[in-house]
DNA sequence: ATCACGCGGGG
DNA sequence: GTGTACGCGTGAT
């Protein structure tokens, strides 16, 4: 099956991971299979390794074994501490914290499904092969889920599910006196539109217009809507701000009106998370992606409206209506069609964004790791951390810990100095050269070996040092995040190559995603040390790569120069000139 | 310069 | 849920 979702829950005390799949090949039915196999842990560094023992034997936990690991490089020996179930972690971790034998405990901040797959090896959004019996399948309205309690083996093969099914949404609610209220405000049109034409909007008014389908009042608006998403069997459920507004409004409505909204596969109810400034919506087992975060993300504009964002990626205007006015034009018997239109409209270009921008997600979420549901609501950083996080435990690298509250304050603020920039010259200039750095940023973190476990204060070791700043990194053992950065650069080279080797449009098109989603986890790398939520936080790394970048730019500069050219404007990792002779 | 505050998207 | 989280521009001081 693919793999969309996971989660755990608790059966007899103990805890039980779920994997939601869909059985692509199998007439697209969804699967819930249980994995009971796996326990928490985290890790403690000893001061004193037999006395720690001793101090955690009495604390009576799981399963105690010592392990031989690398922190920042140096290799460690540390105490892996098993518990019955995650939630005891934050119950007991203080106290292993504060024993008198421990220096410190690690990996003791991650969830755990997270650690379930990286672990286990197991990628979103790929195909994953098991072996399992068939169970009593947990009560649920979408009647054909199987339930399948994991037995053996359990493994992503490595290919992609493409051709997921992506159903769009959006809600239209009349609020004739300011920002909706769902107290009072009634949602009047829901549109729904999905991958093989399907394009409707569900309404108790606009019979005459085809694409309407007309229920009777609001309550069965909610219910035709949530029947609609059950019988499409959607893999992703795409809605624009919906985390925000669509889902928690909906949600209230039904609650008010007492209609059926149980979604999920296991028959839970859509469940909205509040996650600091933001929401985030989940249905068990289908994914829902809010597409406002993710496009904030994809690219740089002033406003992210859906308008703005649909102009700006297909160059087209979309219907747009006053939202203070919408009201009118569901009172007003000869503007209501236009509604219907707008509502449509909206739909229709939300489905359309998605199908556009969601390959490089699913990319994105199979490179991390993470489920896509994460990944779409992921700062950039974050999502490089978690692809670190995984490496981390591929590489027998302890992973640090999140900075404390005293940490980030310390970080924030500090802000490496940037790229070199030549202010451009004014007038027009003929006969123009470029020169740019192919992947600037990440080569010098791969050839510098900029990393915080080869930066060291030692003299006597052969050491790459950092102009203006003097840092220094060791130029041997190859360092953990220039390994990493160089593994995705030789894929994305490997893709590549693969891409001139296929006559396939189709599959070109595959991996031509793939080497993006490459490309921007690289990119990505270089800016997080400076990012002060980062892990692996290192101001120093930071201000090496910067300055060995404006190093290598102006030298290349006057090389030219030398030869005859002359620089009319340059930033970071290119700049433009002219030959003078 | 420094800090508290409020906003984004949605109708 | 191994919870409780952004980043920036604005106006006041």
């Amino acid at each position: 099956m693919v793999l969309l979702d996971i989660d755990y829950v608790t059966v007899d005390e103990l805890p039980v991971i779920r994997l939601f799949g869909k059985d692509k090949s199998g007439g697209n039915e969804p699967i819930i299979a249980h994995d009971g196999s796996f326990r928490p842990y985290i890790y403690a560094i000893p001061t004193d390794l037999d006395e720690c023992l001793g101090e955690l034997e009495e604390l009576e936990l799981e399963k105690l074994e010592v392990e031989e690991m690398r922190d920042l490089g140096r290799p460690t020996e540390v105490i892996r501490i098993e518990f019955k179930h995650p939630q005891d972690v934050p119950k007991i971790r203080n106290r292993i914290r504060d024993l008198e034998s421990v220096r410190d405990i690690r990996e003791h901040d991650i969830p755990f499904y997270r650690r379930y797959l990286i672990d286990k090896s197991i990628v979103p959004m790929e195909e994953l092969e098991f072996q399992g019996v068939e169970v009593d399948s947990a009560p649920s309205v979408t009647t054909d889920v199987r339930t399948v309690e994991v037995t053996g083996r359990v493994q992503s093969t490595g290919s992609g599910a493409h051709g997921l099914d992506i159903l769009s949404f959006d809600i239209e609610v009349r609020n004739p006196h300011g920002m909706p209220d769902p107290e009072k405000d009634e949602i009047v049109m829901i549109g729904v539109a999905g991958n093989m034409g399907y394009e409707s909007v569900i309404s108790t008014a606009g019979d005459h217009l085809d694409f309407v389908e007309v229920v009777e009042d609001e309550r069965e608006l909610l219910e035709r809507f949530a029947e609609i998403v059950i019988d499409k069997k959607p893999d992703i459920l795409v809605g624009y701000n919906s985390d925000n507004f669509d889902f928690p409004y909906i949600t209230r409505r039904a609650a008010i009106l007492g209609a059926e909204l149980d979604l999920g596969w296991d028959g839970s109810r859509i469940r909205t998370m509040r996650r600091g400034f933001a929401n985030a919506t989940a249905i068990k087992g289908t994914v829902h992606v809010d597409l406002y975060p993710v496009m904030r993300r994809y690219m740089n504009l002033d406003r992210y409206t859906l308008e703005r964002v649909y102009q700006e990626l297909f160059g087209e205007e979309k219907i747009d209506l006053p939202g203070d006015r919408l009201w009118e034009y569901w009172d007003r018997d000869e503007l209501r069609d236009e509604l219907f239109r707008y509502s449509l409209d909206d739909v229709v270009a939300t489905h359309r964004i998605a199908e556009k921008i969601l390959p490089l997600n699913l990319e994105l979420t199979r490179l991390v790791g993470q489920p896509l549901f994460d990944i779409s609501r992921m700062a950039t950083g974050q999502q490089a951390e978690w692809f670190l996080v995984r490496k981390a435990y591929q590489y027998g690298e302890l992973v640090p810990n999140k900075p404390s509250q005293s940490d980030f304050s310390r970080r924030r603020g500090r802000r490496a100095v940037g790229g070199y920039v030549k202010e451009p010259e004014k007038g027009l200039h003929e006969n123009i050269v470029q020169f740019d750095f192919r992947s600037l940023y990440p080569s010098i973190i791969i050839s510098k070996n900029i990393s915080p476990d080869t930066l060291t204060d030692d003299e006597e070791s052969e050491c790459y040092v950092a102009p203006e700043y003097g840092y220094r990194f060791l130029k041997s053992p190859r360092g953990f995040v220039p390994s990493v950065i160089g593994e995705i650069l030789s894929e994305r080279v490997r893709i590549k190559e693969e891409m001139k080797g296929s006559d396939d449009p189709m599959e070109r098109k595959i991996l031509n995603v793939q080497q993006e989603a490459l490309k921007r986890l690289a990119n990505t790398m270089y800016g997080v040390y400076g990012y002060s939520r980062f892990r692996w936080y290192s101001m120093e790394c930071a201000e090496a790569i910067t300055a060995w970048g404006r190093d290598y730019i102006k030298k290349t500069i006057k090389t030219a120069e030398e030869f005859g050219f002359h620089t009319v404007y340059a930033d970071t990792d290119g700049f433009y000139a002219t030959y003078r002779g």
